[in-house]
DNA sequence: TTGAAAGCGCTAACAG
DNA sequence: CTGTTAGCGCTTTCAA
């Protein structure tokens, strides 16, 4: 045995005097080994301290058995609550994962899925920030299968997971309509993010089918933060004819509203897409669109490994549906 | 060209007509090739299009490019913010980040931890859930560097990252004591979790540098879930001699305790480990033993990462400060 | 049942 | 500047 680095099989069958094979045969628990020369093995094993090379011995085979998972922010609890269900279903099937962030950067994340795919894993699970995915092509081509999670990608075939955005704000307009609201503002994070396009298109559709138009200087876009998205409804609540209603197209955003609303005691109903952490507590009632997050990321890791096993089917987009729900109200 | 699988170096060389390890130079970036052969070999690489295989370049050089990361719980937001920290400067130093979750199951983290280890990974970071790690210590002396995080471990040398519980507890409740508390009750997950122990032992010295004696009638154990935690206050809150302040050691059983105390309208004091979001909205004023969660996660990075290319310094503990904070009272 | 030999795709010496 | 020759640690034929 070379007294430097990790022993290898090597080292263990000349420790065990026995053939590298008959090693290999024992490590992997193949049948038919003696028991004998099993035990020898691993008593070798055990004396020198020896561990299986994973990366050696997928070498070959081509093995893939780790999921990457690219995050577009992965200080969002959003997308934390994504990957803890992606990881759970990954390690039930024995594989792993492997997460990064593309921080909402479109190179960032073709650097980072590239540099995935060259580690030969066994699929892509991406929130796509970049319009254009044709950089995957060849990787899909070659078999590693590729899923879309929250937005939708394009210029490849892969399915899709994504959240009913669409049927979720029109019910949650549609009722403040129901409930005699005319005037109700839309608050919206940047215009160009799939998922907002579709809450405001949602929004509109309610509008619509009650023969009503949404008044355009209530629909404002670009709220990234909560802090921005306070300043916003602070400034629509001062304004000369301010919306009896807001709807709040994410989590930050329903936030933002909460601490201008709450803190300035106006009694203007609320109702925010993404349900978050302690909504029950808050001081005042709100509605939530609400959707269960966990199958989000969990379909998306078992649509990946069901693609893996069978890759002849043609791609689907999946929506998670949506629904709406009561919370806070305790003080 | 084999027409099967993917494209290798050989493929490309033949392509280029010229040597392979002209072409792993070109791919590599190594310097003094002729341009006009790099031109060549890119040429053939993009007409194949070939990726390189990170896994069988790794294989000879050791190169350990990925770090580990084992959580006691991924559905715990505590957890996950650490992980987005690790993760991050993962990324800022160009490795990848593997995660898992060991679902507070010894087994099931030394499983996970030897089957990271035997795919060659980089470093470990570990939230401990088994008390003996002596299972690592053949990884560690090959040079896999180990790094607890939260809870100490034992049986191997390594770093290990954790809060300063105990200080927090004992600032938190000597405050309350200098309020002119002295029925302070004090709540706490499991007896068998270091931080549990740490905080209440934090608690008592409060206690003790104050001449007082904290009531054992006072310390609950086993509250595990927000609901639990909300039946023991309810049940405190109901007795003969009800406590006037009450310390939750977690940041669940705090709203376990926030949902029992805001629901019967109590103005019990109340202080709690952990921040947690929206904190701020509450409708009630509490006080919060706050800390960097971020820096958490960072300082086991870059402590591994140290570890890794200095392997020779002595193994530390280091201890992340807290302090306390006012949150809530918007209501 | 066991073993020898030939790779997997790439990098590291060492020559040209 | 370029190519040849060995491996990395394991799995996989194919014989024995």
């Amino acid at each position: 045995m070379r007294r430097t680095g990790r022993p290898t099989m090597v080292d263990v069958a000349a420790e065990a005097g026995v053939s590298l094979k008959t090693v290999s045969r024992v490590i992997n628990g193949e049948p038919h080994v003696d028991p004998g020369m099993a035990a020898r093995v691993l008593d070798a094993v055990d004396r020198l301290g020896y561990h299986r090379n994973a990366l050696a011995a997928s070498l070959r085979s081509g093995d893939r058995d780790t999921i990457g998972f690219i995050a577009a922010d992965l200080s969002n609890t959003f997308y934390m609550a994504i990957a803890a269900a992606v990881s759970a279903v990954a390690s039930r099937e024995r594989m792993h994962l492997v997460m990064a962030s593309s921080e909402e950067d479109a190179v960032r994340e073709r650097t980072l899925a590239l540099d995935l795919c060259q580690r030969q894993i066994g699929g892509l699970i991406v929130v796509p920030t970049a319009v254009d995915h044709s950089y995957l092509s060849r990787e899909v081509e070659l078999g590693t299968p590729v899923v879309f999670l929250d937005r939708p990608g394009s210029g490849i075939p892969a399915d899709a997971i994504l959240l009913d955005n669409r049927g979720g704000a029109r019910d949650a307009v549609a009722e403040l309509l129901a409930d005699g609201h005319r005037r109700i503002a839309v608050l919206l994070d940047a215009g160009g993010i799939f998922t907002m396009t579709e809450r405001l298109a949602g929004a509109r559709e309610a509008f619509a089918a009650a023969g009503l138009d949404l008044d355009p200087a209530l629909v404002v876009e670009g709220l990234h933060t909560p802090a921005v998205a306070r300043d916003a409804v602070d400034r629509l609540l001062d304004a000369q004819e301010p919306p009896t209603a807001v709807f709040c197209a994410n989590n930050r955003i329903t936030i933002g509203a909460l601490e201008a609303v709450v803190s300035r005691g106006s009694t203007v109903a609320i109702t925010g897409f993404d349900d978050f952490e302690l909504s029950r507590l808050l001081p005042r009632r709100i509605r939530i669109v609400d959707y269960d997050i966990t199958a989000l990321g969990a379909r998306a890791a078992e649509t990946l490994l069901t693609r893996r096993a069978d890759p002849a089917t043609g791609s689907h987009t999946h929506l998670v549906p949506t629904c709406l729900v009561d919370r806070g109200g305790v003080g």
